[in-house]
DNA sequence: ATTAATGTTCAGAA
DNA sequence: TTTCTGAACATTAA
């Protein structure tokens, strides 16, 4: 599920434990599922990292970026249900990748846990990052979106907002549950089409993004009823007990104590909404 | 026992 | 050109 607050949980978590050591082997773990896209295959993979250190690790939208000391990169996408971990996985049977480093230090091997199998691991030669993940493929990220650029992505296009907030190649790092909370707090109807919002709204909206995601960090992201996503130390976050509409259907706003929490597909995604929060005209 | 649903992304079609 | 559809995969709930 990761969105930008996992991710961006993931990368504080493991980031100082793997700076600066040199990387020892990496190795596809045992399992007896068909295994997750790596890219280039492994004995190459492994031929371009051992020996070399990552410099620095950090979030680009919902994915993970390693600098390796020889200038290129590794990107990890961990889609739906992929995990980095330092220690402990969910469970022993869905590790995917294990990434060992020479000692001493507190932990050892960094860990990709995949239960679905959709994530990716891509190693990517020096410079090819920029054109790989590069504007045009990726948009500027969530956070440091501001009110002019919403204005900007927002004006142009009459797509329903809520499928605008879940394209990566307008803003990075939205998902499925964020974009729902946050149209909820912004007080938007999940369907209004983007180019009917007006500059109240979308001040409302780039106000909302900001505060959900900020919060949701600060929570160490949402971790939902299958368990599925911990932190890097295998620890629940706290946001879901933040959320007020997402898997929320039947039950009574929390914000305004009277209005139903609805369930419709947008996108072929469950988008959860207030009927009497987020009218479909204000 | 099927079927639908689950946090994401992308190739290919419309 | 932009936008929509289905598939990739494993698991659980209906």
């Amino acid at each position: 599920m990761p969105e930008l607050p996992e991710v961006e949980t993931m990368v504080r978590g493991i980031r100082s434990h793997v700076i600066n050591r040199t990387i020892e082997n990496i190795v596809m773990c045992r399992n007896d599922f068909k295994p997750i896209s790596v890219a280039p295959k492994l004995p190459q993979l492994r031929k371009k990292l051992t020996g070399h250190q990552f410099v620095d690790v950090r979030r680009l939208g919902k994915r993970i970026v390693f600098d390796v000391s020889d200038g290129s990169n590794l990107v990890i996408e961990p889609r739906m249900t992929g995990l980095m971990v330092l220690s402990d996985p969910p469970d022993l049977n869905h590790l995917r990748i294990q990434i060992s480093f020479h000692g001493p230090g507190d932990f050892n091997s960094l860990w990709f846990w995949d239960r679905r199998g959709l994530g990716t691991v891509t190693w990517l030669e020096p410079g090819a990052l920029e054109s790989k993940l590069g504007s045009g493929t990726l948009g500027p990220d969530a956070l440091e979106f501001d009110v002019s650029q919403w204005t900007e992505c927002c004006g142009k296009t009459s797509r329903e907002i809520k499928v605008l907030l879940l394209d990566q190649k307008v803003v990075a790092g939205i998902g499925n549950i964020y974009a729902s909370e946050i149209l909820h707090r912004a007080g938007i109807h999940p369907m209004r089409p983007a180019n009917s919002l007006n500059a109240n709204y979308v001040k409302k909206l780039a106000g909302a993004v900001r505060s959900v995601l900020l919060k949701a960090i600060e929570c160490e992201g949402s971790t939902l009823g299958d368990g599925t996503y911990r932190n890097a130390l295998n620890q629940n976050g706290s946001y879901q007990n933040e959320h007020r509409v997402y898997m929320r259907e039947g039950q009574t706003c929390l914000s305004c104590e009277k209005g139903e929490i609805t369930r419709i597909v947008q996108a072929q995604r469950s988008t959860f909404y207030c009927l009497n929060c987020q009218q479909e005209r204000k």
